[in-house]
DNA sequence: CACCTTAGAATGTATAGACATATGGCGCAA
DNA sequence: TTGCGCCATATGTCTATACATTCTAAGGTG
């Protein structure tokens, strides 16, 4: 594979920085040698930069010049695949029952419901995720019907909420809180777990443009499952 | 903040994606029709939309067009803060206490370590992180001396070992797996915590292009810490 | 010496055009 | 009808230039 010109130049200097040769806060050639370097024009090293820019691996200051940036191990990739796709993939017969079913008010006092529900009904959606018949996790949802309507003709007996929502309901941002936790009488019951194992808690909650979508919390059988976070600085 | 052009034209349509105008398959205007739309050279579109595609989120097929790509609802950023940092950011004194720091070959028959090592020695470095004097996490580590000799003659008795690596040595890939576990005896005893106390455990594990650089065991206190993943259609 | 002004340096954005290369459909020929 | 080749289409890359914006440092002034 023969590289493009802006490509070699990002990579040559993307090189430079893993391998150490221009540490942290090293300051980069400017645009113009860089342009007497590979004999090229402005705009062709312009684009180099603006990429590794936009990768967080170089910051450039207007006026200044372009500098290296501080290693950002601050942040990876995290999988949070959609189960029956993850089970699957492990070579495992995948298994959800919807435990609770049930169409209700936020319940007073609580601003995490409320907040949720934006003053109209929620659906509460309680399952079991198991692998091979095994229990795997334990979830509780909620759903806001003014943001998912259509979810209340929904058949959720078979196929998980999540991967209802993944496919039908649009969101553009989310936050997922991980935590280790002990499973308490009612999680331990269904996970078939003495109360106090370990388990994974996966807390996530789901936007579409400021408005609430779902909020979740899974618990993982914490010897059963794990999460898993990759960084690779070469994009595949 | 006025958007240029080309930002502007981007962040229309990531939100024409995102809020499900546009789904995924959808072939996208063609580049002379944006340049008709926002009155503008093809670099400025071609600028928009090489953006786009280099976050994922659309993909572009030279002579066929540019389609919108499928959700990327599977992967969120992960923030893995330097626990210094995080500690402080959230008004608490941070603390480290260096436990263990041995020179030693890899244990025989460990692939792991054996991988590590790459034929050379393995700095064993365990400690303790605390917030306010309380223990946080209890971590264990191992740094390949071949791929970084330096970290030999490095202080390492007040700075933690992460926190030194990240400002020494760069690093190309990384891969964190969570999951959750009990504390066994020696964790729970170093962590003041009953045996059996459920625990974050983060372990990581670091490379510089195939070179293996470190591989650290973090096990912390389940109530005490969280890890948050976010997915965010603007960048910060 | 401290402060302000100013010129130059460096990046940010945008234009208009040129040639290269992959794709897919249409028409022609076997 | 089927298969092949050609061409319009669309993106990929690059050039040369222009002007805007922001930072730095030099130099002059009180």
């Amino acid at each position: 594979m023969t590289l493009s010109l802006h490509e070699r130049i990002r990579t040559d200097i993307e090189s430079a920085i893993l391998s150490g040769k221009l540490a942290p806060e090293d300051r980069l050639p400017v645009e113009h040698e860089l342009m007497q370097t590979y004999q090229c024009s402005r705009m062709t090293v312009n684009k180099a930069l603006s990429a590794l820019a936009a990768a967080g691996l170089i910051e450039r200051r207007k006026g200044a010049g372009s500098f290296v940036g501080r290693p950002h191990a601050h942040s990876m990739i995290l999988d949070v695949p959609d189960l029956p796709v993850e089970v699957a993939k492990r070579g495992h017969v995948y298994g959800y029952q919807l435990l609770v079913r049930r169409l209700r008010a936020a319940a007073r006092g609580n601003a995490e419901e409320e907040l949720l529900a934006g003053g109209r009904r929620l659906l509460q959606l309680d399952g079991l995720h198991s692998a091979d018949g095994a229990p795997l996790a334990v979830e509780r949802r909620l759903v806001s019907l003014a943001a998912v309507p259509a979810i209340a003709d929904a058949d959720l007996e078979k196929e998980p909420p999540g991967t209802w929502l993944l496919r039908h309901v649009p969101w553009t941002e989310a936050e997922t809180r991980i935590s280790a936790v002990p499973a308490d009488a009612e999680i331990a019951r269904l996970l078939k777990t003495p109360v106090g194992t370990a388990c994974l808690l996966v807390e996530r909650q789901t936007w579409r443009s400021s408005e609430r979508i779902t909020a979740v919390r899974q618990y993982f059988l914490g010897t059963a499952y794990h999460l898993v976070a990759r960084f690779g600085s070469s994009r595949p």
